[in-house]
DNA sequence: TGGGTCATGTAACCTGTTACATGATTAG
DNA sequence: CTAATCATGTAACAGGTTACATGACCCA
């Protein structure tokens, strides 16, 4: 249950609509968890009818009007309480579609499996390029002094997301080497 | 959707049983995609339903009887289909509710989130040695003259593993030291 | 006048998780 | 006698994906 825990997390840090936090997600969150805008506000939903969350609507003329989400003492609860639980080991496992296609490749001639770790470096080159676009948005959050800790944190999941890709890369090319050597 | 085609995979190298595919694919897919036994039993039944898999019962005395499925063209013709669509955004993306946890973690202390770190890092090894537990079953497999393909690419996403949890300690390693610097 | 931003959703469907149920045989 | 292995599922629920729907305002 961690997308409503990521939710809690964001409004946590102060009020927000479903609108500005689909795209505070997608800006922080997106490299280890994505979610459909649609999702965002099915769970906002679903939250406030837990009592974790209260919302009201603010009028406005020159935009459409919107509704603003605040968290409860009973969602600030809820929020360290999964902060403080012993992770689970689902929290610790991979799912990768790419290493399951792999796998069975063994049935497909070499040439298109090269072809298939080329395209995935440069997938990991893209993701890597987007992750260092954030450094900047880091920056900019530090320098709020109440921020600190907080950039801190983000910081070390933005390092983790580099040496990611960094070790995807030496692996793919590696891979690739051992490929031609087999043909 | 790769459930389905992880099955048709494994379902590609020979006839096997719910009970059986079960298994083998907790000893070898595992560690990047995981499934509840109850899911396998559903995905094969609807599986049948698609036409992709026929099954019939083995009768035994010793033992209950068991249901054999077996792949059909259709189901070959459907996991080579995949094998060679051009990989979705989502097949390259991680999810990992670690993250979001240390993402959030600047309102803890920080004692208690190096414990934490401490105990990712106790899981990564306990992960990167059951990998390479399975390096014996690959040996064996390749020495099967005619599966010598298939353990190559078995044996590139158990490297993919290795690199993957050793990258991962190093990372923790890292980020302890910058949080106890942080004291 | 066409595309981007602001803004919020519903419905249907697919996939994954958890809890439960059953029962025979075999090895220590 | 007890635990493991063999063997197959159902039901309910939670979470994720895809497609669709609406409409105003602003900038080029």
């Amino acid at each position: 249950m961690s997308l409503k825990h990521g939710l809690l997390g964001l409004l946590s840090y102060g009020r927000m609509t479903g609108y500005e936090l689909d795209k505070t997600f997608k800006d922080s969150l997106n490299f280890f968890w994505q979610a459909q805008t649609s999702q965002i506000y099915r769970e906002l939903n679903a939250m406030e009818k837990l009592g974790w969350l209260t919302s009201e609507i603010v009028f406005q003329t020159d935009k459409p009007n919107k509704r603003q989400y605040s968290i409860t003492d009973m969602g600030k609860a809820e929020l360290y309480k999964w902060l403080d639980e012993s992770s689970l080991d689902s929290e610790f496992q991979i799912r990768s579609a790419f290493l399951m296609k792999l796998f069975f490749s063994g049935e497909r001639n070499v040439d298109e499996n090269i072809i298939m770790l080329e395209n995935y470096k440069k997938r990991c080159m893209e993701a890597m390029e987007a992750l260092e676009g954030t450094d900047g948005n880091i920056e900019d959050y530090r320098s709020c002094a109440s921020s600190n800790q907080q950039a801190l944190y983000w910081g070390l999941t933005a390092a983790f997301g580099k040496s990611y890709f960094k070790m995807c890369l030496d692996w793919a090319d590696s891979a690739i080497k051992l490929l031609e050597g087999s043909l």
